[in-house]
DNA sequence: TTACCAAATGCAACAATGCTGCAAAGATAT
DNA sequence: ATATCTTTGCAGCATTGTTGCATTTGGTAA
Protein backbone atom coordinates (compact mmCIF):
# COMPACT_ATOMS: atom_id res chain seq x y z
CA UNK A 1 0.00 0.00 0.00
CA UNK A 2 1.77 3.48 -1.03
CA UNK A 3 1.19 7.33 -0.13
CA UNK A 4 -1.63 7.75 -2.87
CA UNK A 5 -3.78 4.52 -1.85
CA UNK A 6 -3.66 5.30 1.67
CA UNK A 7 -4.57 9.20 1.23
CA UNK A 8 -7.35 8.16 -1.62
CA UNK A 9 -9.17 5.62 0.77
CA UNK A 10 -9.37 8.12 3.63
CA UNK A 11 -10.61 10.89 1.06
CA UNK A 12 -7.64 13.17 1.93
CA UNK A 13 -6.54 15.91 -0.20
CA UNK A 14 -3.30 14.62 -1.77
CA UNK A 15 -0.36 17.06 -0.51
CA UNK A 16 2.72 17.20 -1.17
CA UNK A 17 3.60 17.35 2.99
CA UNK A 18 1.12 14.67 3.55
CA UNK A 19 2.44 12.88 0.94
CA UNK A 20 6.08 13.17 2.29
CA UNK A 21 5.46 12.74 5.86
CA UNK A 22 3.18 9.65 4.96
CA UNK A 23 6.32 8.29 2.71
CA UNK A 24 8.65 8.83 5.51
CA UNK A 25 7.00 6.88 7.62
CA UNK A 26 6.83 4.09 5.16
CA UNK A 27 10.35 4.30 4.98
CA UNK A 28 10.83 3.62 8.76
CA UNK A 29 10.82 0.55 11.08
CA UNK A 30 10.00 2.35 14.45
CA UNK A 31 8.58 5.39 15.60
CA UNK A 32 9.89 8.60 14.30
CA UNK A 33 10.06 11.93 15.60
CA UNK A 34 9.21 15.59 14.09
CA UNK A 35 12.75 15.93 14.13
CA UNK A 36 13.59 12.53 12.09
CA UNK A 37 10.22 13.24 9.42
CA UNK A 38 12.04 16.62 8.78
CA UNK A 39 15.29 15.04 8.18
CA UNK A 40 13.24 12.48 5.76
CA UNK A 41 11.31 15.51 4.06
CA UNK A 42 12.89 17.22 0.82
CA UNK A 43 10.14 20.35 0.74
CA UNK A 44 10.66 22.27 4.03
CA UNK A 45 6.88 22.91 5.80
CA UNK A 46 5.96 25.37 8.47
CA UNK A 47 5.70 23.91 11.82
CA UNK A 48 2.19 24.60 11.79
CA UNK A 49 1.66 22.60 8.68
CA UNK A 50 2.97 19.50 10.32
CA UNK A 51 1.08 19.83 13.49
CA UNK A 52 -1.79 19.93 11.49
CA UNK A 53 -0.83 17.26 9.19
CA UNK A 54 0.08 15.07 11.75
CA UNK A 55 -3.37 15.81 13.41
CA UNK A 56 -4.99 14.59 10.33
CA UNK A 57 -3.68 11.55 9.87
CA UNK A 58 -4.05 10.57 13.01
CA UNK A 59 -7.84 11.27 13.11
CA UNK A 60 -7.72 9.47 10.27
CA UNK A 61 -6.01 6.56 12.02
CA UNK A 62 -3.26 6.48 9.70
CA UNK A 63 -0.81 6.93 12.21
CA UNK A 64 -0.63 7.26 15.71
CA UNK A 65 1.34 9.30 18.49
CA UNK A 66 3.73 7.83 21.02
CA UNK A 67 4.70 9.95 24.17
CA UNK A 68 7.28 8.94 26.40
CA UNK A 69 7.75 10.44 29.56
CA UNK A 70 6.13 13.79 28.61
CA UNK A 71 8.29 15.25 25.95
CA UNK A 72 9.92 12.53 24.04
CA UNK A 73 6.87 12.72 20.82
CA UNK A 74 7.09 9.97 18.17
CA UNK A 75 4.91 8.77 15.44
CA UNK A 76 3.93 5.23 13.53
CA UNK A 77 2.08 3.92 11.33
CA UNK A 78 -0.83 2.36 11.88
CA UNK A 79 -2.16 -1.20 11.52
CA UNK A 80 -4.61 -0.79 8.80
CA UNK A 81 -8.03 -0.55 9.84
CA UNK A 82 -8.89 -2.42 13.14
CA UNK A 83 -9.54 -0.42 15.85
CA UNK A 84 -7.00 -1.37 18.68
CA UNK A 85 -7.79 -0.95 22.12
CA UNK A 86 -4.34 -1.80 23.61
CA UNK A 87 -2.02 0.56 22.50
CA UNK A 88 1.54 -1.30 23.48
CA UNK A 89 5.20 0.47 22.88
CA UNK A 90 8.76 0.06 23.65
CA UNK A 91 10.84 2.56 24.51
CA UNK A 92 14.50 1.87 24.80
CA UNK A 93 16.35 4.24 27.58
CA UNK A 94 19.75 4.05 25.94
CA UNK A 95 19.35 5.06 22.07
CA UNK A 96 15.34 6.49 22.50
CA UNK A 97 13.82 3.74 19.76
CA UNK A 98 10.61 3.25 20.53
CA UNK A 99 8.57 0.65 18.60
CA UNK A 100 4.86 -0.40 18.59
CA UNK A 101 4.40 -3.91 20.07
CA UNK A 102 1.35 -6.73 19.75
CA UNK A 103 -0.89 -6.06 22.88
CA UNK A 104 -3.13 -9.31 22.35
CA UNK A 105 -1.38 -10.73 24.70
CA UNK A 106 -1.42 -8.18 27.75
CA UNK A 107 -3.52 -8.43 30.78
CA UNK A 108 -4.82 -5.09 32.32
CA UNK A 109 -5.49 -4.81 36.00
CA UNK A 110 -8.80 -5.39 38.28
CA UNK A 111 -10.64 -1.64 38.31
CA UNK A 112 -12.42 -0.53 41.16
CA UNK A 113 -16.02 -1.29 41.18
CA UNK A 114 -18.23 0.51 38.56
CA UNK A 115 -14.90 1.53 36.62
CA UNK A 116 -15.42 0.82 32.81
CA UNK A 117 -12.11 0.37 30.83
CA UNK A 118 -12.56 2.11 27.66
CA UNK A 119 -9.11 1.35 25.78
CA UNK A 120 -5.23 1.30 27.55
CA UNK A 121 -1.84 2.78 26.58
CA UNK A 122 1.19 0.28 27.84
CA UNK A 123 5.06 1.49 27.77
CA UNK A 124 7.77 -1.08 28.05
CA UNK A 125 11.31 0.88 29.04
CA UNK A 126 14.04 -0.82 29.21
CA UNK A 127 16.58 -1.99 26.78
CA UNK A 128 17.08 -2.83 22.69
CA UNK A 129 18.74 -5.77 21.96
CA UNK A 130 21.53 -3.78 21.04
CA UNK A 131 21.80 -1.15 23.63
CA UNK A 132 21.33 -4.28 25.75
CA UNK A 133 24.35 -5.34 23.99
CA UNK A 134 26.66 -2.65 24.26
CA UNK A 135 25.46 -1.78 27.50
CA UNK B 1 2.97 9.69 58.44
CA UNK B 2 2.15 13.72 58.45
CA UNK B 3 4.54 16.38 56.42
CA UNK B 4 7.13 16.99 59.17
CA UNK B 5 8.45 13.18 59.26
CA UNK B 6 7.99 12.38 55.37
CA UNK B 7 10.50 15.46 54.61
CA UNK B 8 12.54 14.76 57.67
CA UNK B 9 13.21 11.36 56.42
CA UNK B 10 14.21 12.35 53.37
CA UNK B 11 16.68 14.72 54.62
CA UNK B 12 14.80 17.80 53.40
CA UNK B 13 14.97 21.17 53.81
CA UNK B 14 11.41 21.69 55.81
CA UNK B 15 10.43 24.92 53.58
CA UNK B 16 6.63 26.06 53.59
CA UNK B 17 6.26 25.39 50.33
CA UNK B 18 6.92 21.79 50.26
CA UNK B 19 5.17 21.55 53.58
CA UNK B 20 1.94 23.16 51.60
CA UNK B 21 2.25 20.80 48.34
CA UNK B 22 2.82 17.77 50.34
CA UNK B 23 -0.29 18.65 52.23
CA UNK B 24 -2.36 19.61 49.74
CA UNK B 25 -1.49 15.82 48.04
CA UNK B 26 -2.31 14.08 52.03
CA UNK B 27 -6.08 15.76 51.58
CA UNK B 28 -6.69 14.25 48.03
CA UNK B 29 -7.68 11.15 47.43
CA UNK B 30 -6.67 11.06 43.92
CA UNK B 31 -3.74 12.71 41.87
CA UNK B 32 -3.88 16.50 41.62
CA UNK B 33 -2.69 18.70 38.85
CA UNK B 34 -0.64 21.89 39.72
CA UNK B 35 -3.49 24.03 39.20
CA UNK B 36 -5.58 21.72 41.65
CA UNK B 37 -2.56 22.12 44.03
CA UNK B 38 -2.17 25.57 43.88
CA UNK B 39 -5.97 26.40 45.17
CA UNK B 40 -5.04 24.29 48.08
CA UNK B 41 -2.24 25.94 49.20
CA UNK B 42 -2.52 29.37 50.56
CA UNK B 43 0.80 31.04 49.78
CA UNK B 44 1.94 32.00 46.23
CA UNK B 45 4.66 30.59 44.58
CA UNK B 46 6.70 30.90 41.75
CA UNK B 47 5.55 28.68 38.80
CA UNK B 48 9.68 27.72 38.72
CA UNK B 49 9.46 26.95 42.69
CA UNK B 50 6.79 24.92 42.13
CA UNK B 51 8.36 23.07 39.50
CA UNK B 52 11.86 22.55 41.35
CA UNK B 53 9.34 21.65 44.72
CA UNK B 54 8.02 18.56 42.01
CA UNK B 55 11.28 17.37 40.80
CA UNK B 56 13.04 17.78 44.18
CA UNK B 57 9.99 15.15 45.61
CA UNK B 58 9.88 13.01 42.69
CA UNK B 59 13.83 12.41 42.80
CA UNK B 60 12.91 11.84 46.83
CA UNK B 61 10.51 9.12 45.91
CA UNK B 62 7.94 11.05 47.69
CA UNK B 63 5.82 11.64 44.80
CA UNK B 64 5.15 10.47 41.15
CA UNK B 65 4.24 12.34 38.19
CA UNK B 66 1.73 10.98 35.78
CA UNK B 67 0.99 12.39 32.09
CA UNK B 68 -2.29 11.75 30.39
CA UNK B 69 -2.25 12.56 26.19
CA UNK B 70 0.67 14.63 26.37
CA UNK B 71 -0.90 17.55 28.10
CA UNK B 72 -2.54 16.96 31.42
CA UNK B 73 0.05 16.50 33.89
CA UNK B 74 -0.95 15.21 37.61
CA UNK B 75 1.10 14.02 40.70
CA UNK B 76 0.59 11.31 43.27
CA UNK B 77 1.79 10.80 46.36
CA UNK B 78 3.87 7.15 46.24
CA UNK B 79 3.19 4.52 48.68
CA UNK B 80 6.37 4.68 51.09
CA UNK B 81 9.70 3.47 50.00
CA UNK B 82 9.26 0.41 47.96
CA UNK B 83 10.45 0.72 44.12
CA UNK B 84 7.56 -0.43 41.88
CA UNK B 85 8.74 -1.47 37.94
CA UNK B 86 4.90 -1.69 36.97
CA UNK B 87 3.38 1.80 37.47
CA UNK B 88 -0.49 2.00 36.46
CA UNK B 89 -2.95 4.67 36.50
CA UNK B 90 -6.70 5.49 35.79
CA UNK B 91 -8.12 7.88 33.66
CA UNK B 92 -11.71 9.25 33.32
CA UNK B 93 -12.39 10.25 30.08
CA UNK B 94 -14.99 12.48 31.19
CA UNK B 95 -14.21 13.98 34.21
CA UNK B 96 -10.11 14.22 33.95
CA UNK B 97 -9.81 11.81 37.31
CA UNK B 98 -6.39 10.16 37.48
CA UNK B 99 -6.37 7.80 40.21
CA UNK B 100 -2.99 4.92 41.52
CA UNK B 101 -4.18 1.58 40.50
CA UNK B 102 -2.57 -1.70 41.49
CA UNK B 103 -0.01 -3.04 39.29
CA UNK B 104 0.82 -6.49 40.94
CA UNK B 105 -1.75 -8.48 38.57
CA UNK B 106 -1.17 -6.99 35.10
CA UNK B 107 0.60 -8.98 32.13
CA UNK B 108 2.75 -7.44 30.21
CA UNK B 109 3.63 -8.57 26.56
CA UNK B 110 6.54 -10.88 25.35
CA UNK B 111 9.63 -8.34 24.22
CA UNK B 112 11.58 -9.65 20.59
CA UNK B 113 14.30 -11.50 21.26
CA UNK B 114 17.28 -9.69 23.27
CA UNK B 115 15.24 -6.55 24.37
CA UNK B 116 15.31 -6.61 28.50
CA UNK B 117 12.01 -4.35 30.45
CA UNK B 118 13.06 -2.16 32.90
CA UNK B 119 10.18 -0.95 33.79
CA UNK B 120 6.70 -0.55 32.79
CA UNK B 121 4.06 2.61 32.66
CA UNK B 122 0.33 1.24 31.54
CA UNK B 123 -2.68 3.94 31.71
CA UNK B 124 -6.04 2.84 31.86
CA UNK B 125 -8.62 5.03 30.39
CA UNK B 126 -12.24 4.55 30.20
CA UNK B 127 -15.00 5.93 32.92
CA UNK B 128 -14.87 6.15 36.43
CA UNK B 129 -17.92 5.31 38.74
CA UNK B 130 -19.18 8.25 38.97
CA UNK B 131 -19.13 9.08 35.11
CA UNK B 132 -20.18 5.82 34.16
CA UNK B 133 -23.55 6.30 35.61
CA UNK B 134 -24.61 10.15 34.85
CA UNK B 135 -23.11 9.05 30.88
C1' DT C 1 -7.96 23.99 -20.29
C1' DT C 2 -9.62 27.05 -17.56
C1' DA C 3 -12.08 28.71 -13.70
C1' DC C 4 -13.76 27.94 -9.42
C1' DC C 5 -14.31 26.47 -4.57
C1' DA C 6 -13.05 24.03 -0.74
C1' DA C 7 -9.13 22.50 1.56
C1' DA C 8 -4.45 23.05 2.98
C1' DT C 9 -0.58 26.06 3.94
C1' DG C 10 2.35 29.89 5.94
C1' DC C 11 2.70 33.42 9.13
C1' DA C 12 2.03 35.68 13.44
C1' DA C 13 0.64 35.37 17.84
C1' DC C 14 -0.29 32.96 21.90
C1' DA C 15 -0.64 29.14 25.73
C1' DA C 16 1.20 25.41 28.72
C1' DT C 17 4.99 22.92 30.47
C1' DG C 18 9.57 22.99 31.66
C1' DC C 19 14.53 24.51 32.26
C1' DT C 20 18.64 27.67 33.69
C1' DG C 21 21.31 31.54 35.87
C1' DC C 22 21.55 34.75 39.27
C1' DA C 23 20.51 37.58 43.25
C1' DA C 24 17.66 37.72 47.45
C1' DA C 25 15.52 35.38 51.23
C1' DG C 26 15.07 31.49 54.26
C1' DA C 27 16.49 27.31 57.11
C1' DT C 28 19.81 24.93 60.01
C1' DA C 29 23.80 24.17 62.86
C1' DT C 30 27.12 26.25 65.78
C1' DA D 1 23.12 35.65 66.68
C1' DT D 2 25.77 34.48 62.96
C1' DA D 3 27.63 31.96 59.24
C1' DT D 4 26.59 28.76 55.71
C1' DC D 5 24.11 26.27 52.64
C1' DT D 6 19.59 25.70 50.49
C1' DT D 7 15.60 27.41 48.51
C1' DT D 8 12.99 30.94 46.29
C1' DG D 9 11.60 34.61 42.90
C1' DC D 10 12.47 36.70 38.73
C1' DA D 11 13.80 37.07 34.00
C1' DG D 12 14.56 34.77 30.05
C1' DC D 13 14.45 31.02 26.97
C1' DA D 14 13.11 26.22 24.68
C1' DT D 15 9.71 22.84 23.10
C1' DT D 16 5.22 21.28 21.97
C1' DG D 17 0.95 22.63 20.56
C1' DT D 18 -3.09 25.77 19.19
C1' DT D 19 -5.82 29.50 16.72
C1' DG D 20 -7.08 33.20 13.23
C1' DC D 21 -6.48 34.98 8.95
C1' DA D 22 -4.74 35.74 4.37
C1' DT D 23 -2.72 33.16 0.55
C1' DT D 24 -1.85 29.17 -2.18
C1' DT D 25 -2.87 24.62 -3.83
C1' DG D 26 -5.58 20.48 -5.20
C1' DG D 27 -9.64 18.57 -7.21
C1' DT D 28 -13.59 19.27 -10.02
C1' DA D 29 -16.98 20.98 -13.14
C1' DA D 30 -17.76 23.66 -17.23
Amino acid sequence: MDTREILQKHNLVRTSCRQSIIGAMLGAGTAVSEEEIKSKVDGTYDRTTFYRTFKTLIENGIIHKIVVDNHLVKYALSESGMHKSHHVHFYCNQCGMVKCLDGNDIKTPELPTGYKEVETELIVKGFCSHCNLVK
